[in-house]
DNA sequence: CACAGTGACATTGTTAACAATCTTTTCTAC
DNA sequence: GTAGAAAAGATTGTTAACAATGTCACTGTG
């Protein structure tokens, strides 16, 4: 089972230090959109949440910072990013380039057990739609663009995605309509499927199409959601 | 002129911190092969260096590992990344799978001034490498890449093709021939040629032979170059 | 009533001392 | 002379106090 560590580092468990686990914390609780864009991230509020001393957090936080998803203004804080217009076409752009590859690449290096587990991921993604869990099918939502990274075996692609989704799921919030979710279940059921018969050129195009579906319900007029409470957002 | 700041982030002049522009510094040294693989960057030598205190040093370091350019072990201090063989191919594949696109990308934005930008660049390369200022003619061989990003017009894609162009330049340390530079300027000239041309198609295939070429030259048996003195790498 | 100024409070940024770990040297035993 | 152990030294990691800055409420004045 193990339902939590999703989106985890390719990492060796023992391995991990403390802020990593807390960048990993924050970065689902931005993925799937429990903390919008713009709210405030007070050391002591995560110090609390975290239960951990200062110097971790601000350590985290300049590490997500380095990321691209916090946003460290002198003597004022740390922030979820809000990107801009500009900065969310740049993103689904680069997404584009990347993306409808990598999906080729996986077909060629899927095996038996990548073909299972994109499937077992399917269904998860289902049954967290079909239930209501709506944190869950994002988060979940997500992972699979970055699951298609593994089966690819690009650590480093793996590294870029995750940050492009991360920012993405940003976005959707600043600029999707209320009730986007990341992506439609059916564009990633059909990009497994692509991959399932090995047509590497389908399976591109589907990820292409899928992509220009996401860029197509934004609508770019800066809007923004509240900013809600960290304490109980990211207690364990 | 302004022959320092090479490779600068996209930003206004006085927003920079301190710490960024030791990231930067450290960046160059890399890429421009002054700072090989394994080097320890020990703190007190950075301080001195940059003649700052530890704060700022540990930051940037932090920030140069979140880029996996600088590899932080506990307790032992900072090193010079050292990418195996298998992070090597992946950072190439990515490379492979970007650069075309954002080669295509460019012919499709480049205006006059990026062309006239991109021939004082290969001049300013064909410079340096016929004077034999081989420093500079690695660190401008990167450099070509990260501008055709920004004739691109993105942002996104400039970060993550600064960050493959630097840990290139690590992996060509370890694993290149020992004159080996990071690019042909033949090649980028290619490039450049197709842009001017308007010819995407083209571009994108120079940069895929391009690429190809430079892997080619790699041979993957793990040789290591000696570190040398930091004081005097990165005094000012 | 609106607004500028002032002060108290809260939050972030910095510094320096301390603790823990690793490295090197030295000494002893074989 | 070599190998192992122990201690001295150097380096990194952590903590806590302090300084600087920003925020907000309150007050007085126009």
């Amino acid at each position: 089972m193990a339902p939590s560590n999703t989106l985890g580092t390719t990492r060796i468990a023992g391995d991990e230090t403390a802020e990593d686990a807390i960048v990993e914390r924050i970065f689902e609780a931005i993925i799937d959109q429990r903390l919008p864009p713009g709210t405030k991230l007070s050391e002591s509020a995560l110090c609390e949440a975290f239960g951990t001393g200062r110097m971790r957090i601000r350590r985290a936080l300049l590490l997500l910072s380095g990321r691209e998803v916090v946003e460290l203004r002198a003597n004022r804080g740390a922030f979820v990013a809000s990107p801009s217009a500009e900065e969310a076409a740049a993103v689904f752009e680069a997404r584009l380039l990347l993306e409808p590859g990598i999906a080729r690449l996986a077909v060629e290096r899927a095996d038996d057990a990548d073909i299972a587990g994109l499937g077992r991921h399917l269904e998860q993604e289902y049954d967290a739609h079909r239930n209501g869990r709506r944190n869950d099918a994002i988060r979940l939502s997500g992972q699979f663009h970055v699951l298609l990274c593994q089966v690819a075996g690009n650590d480093v692609m793996v590294r870029m995605v995750k940050e492009l989704v991360t920012r993405s799921s940003l976005i959707i919030g600043m600029y999707g309509g209320p009730g986007t979710v990341n992506c439609r279940d059916d564009d990633h059921a059909a990009i497994a499927d692509a991959i399932r018969r090995q047509d590497g050129d389908k399976a591109a195009q589907m990820m292409r199409l899928h992509l220009t579906h996401i860029q197509g319900n934004l609508d770019l007029s800066g809007r923004r959601r509240p900013a809600a409470d960290l304490v109980s957002i990211l207690r364990h």
